[in-house]
DNA sequence: GCACATATTGCGACATTATCGCAATTATAT
DNA sequence: ATATAATTGCGATAATGTCGCAATATGTGC
């Protein structure tokens, strides 16, 4: 089954309707390779009214087709779970290089977590920041 | 150790002054008993100029202060680890009910994650999403 | 394929949020 | 107490997000 297929169904399922608009700011979230700023997607997508693309933006994230990751200060739309694979993030205090974390286990946790409170887990952001490890020897260096 | 002092010391350790608009912003957060946006902080420093405010509240992501959070649609700020019990969220897809999750294991997993990568864990975020356990009742009732 | 009921868009106006340069002010170190 | 450098407030402006409503596109039943 296609991306485009799955999005075509969980509007469908919704009971939502399959747009031109819609449709190019999924293309738009497909294509790009990291998550992007709202306006940055409006900037994309410049046939599409500004407040057409909030209010899309807003019924995806209601229909959990994105979610909303946080890189240092500002928010940034991705497509979900089911569109990509999904990876966490874990980013230097210092020089803030960004590395994705793919970890198996991790993801297991997080579903056992979500049981435990009696919840079924659909989507989860998991943003870490740390000490790289060239910055931890830079700053043992020159303390 | 006083939070207050907690403060002053990151401050003067990276070398920035403690002046009284950034006081009375950390005191907005520390009263807070739930992350803010932004624009809330600002409204409730009226006497404070807002471009010193976002000043301030980069400044404060900048160096660890506070972390970002994303409840649904918003971006939030709340003050990081060294100032209050971390904890993480699960949200409700459906009602929207947003529950505290404390968990030990989690804390230990992620720690683990940022080491294999090589990082010493400073701040993390965790946001999970799914159905709540009424939810669910009600949905496979209605379906 | 057509017409209809309804969902969705674009438009324009507006509210809120964020950013910038610069002069005035305030904090720290001496 | 003073000098120096950091920080603030101010004013202007950009960027972001929201609203109501008329125009338009969409999916459904015929």
């Amino acid at each position: 089954m296609s991306e485009h297929d799955k999005f075509s169904t969980i509007l469908k399922h919704n009971h939502v309707s399959m747009t031109k608009p819609r449709l190019a700011i999924f293309r738009v979230l497909l294509d790009a390779k990291e998550p992007l700023k709202n306006g940055e997607i409006a900037r994309l997508t410049p046939s599409i009214d500004r407040a057409s693309v909030y209010r899309t933006l807003e019924l995806f994230a209601l229909l959990n087709i994105t979610n909303t990751v946080i890189r240092g200060w500002t928010p940034l739309t991705e497509l979900a779970g089911p569109f990509r694979a999904h990876h966490h993030h874990i980013s230097c205090t210092e020089c803030g290089t960004t590395e994705n974390i793919e970890d198996g286990t991790l993801e297991d946790v997080l579903k056992l977590v979500a049981s435990k409170k009696g919840y079924q887990l659909a989507e989860h952001s998991v943003e870490l920041t740390g000490l790289c490890s060239s910055c931890k020897e830079t700053s043992s260096r020159n303390p």
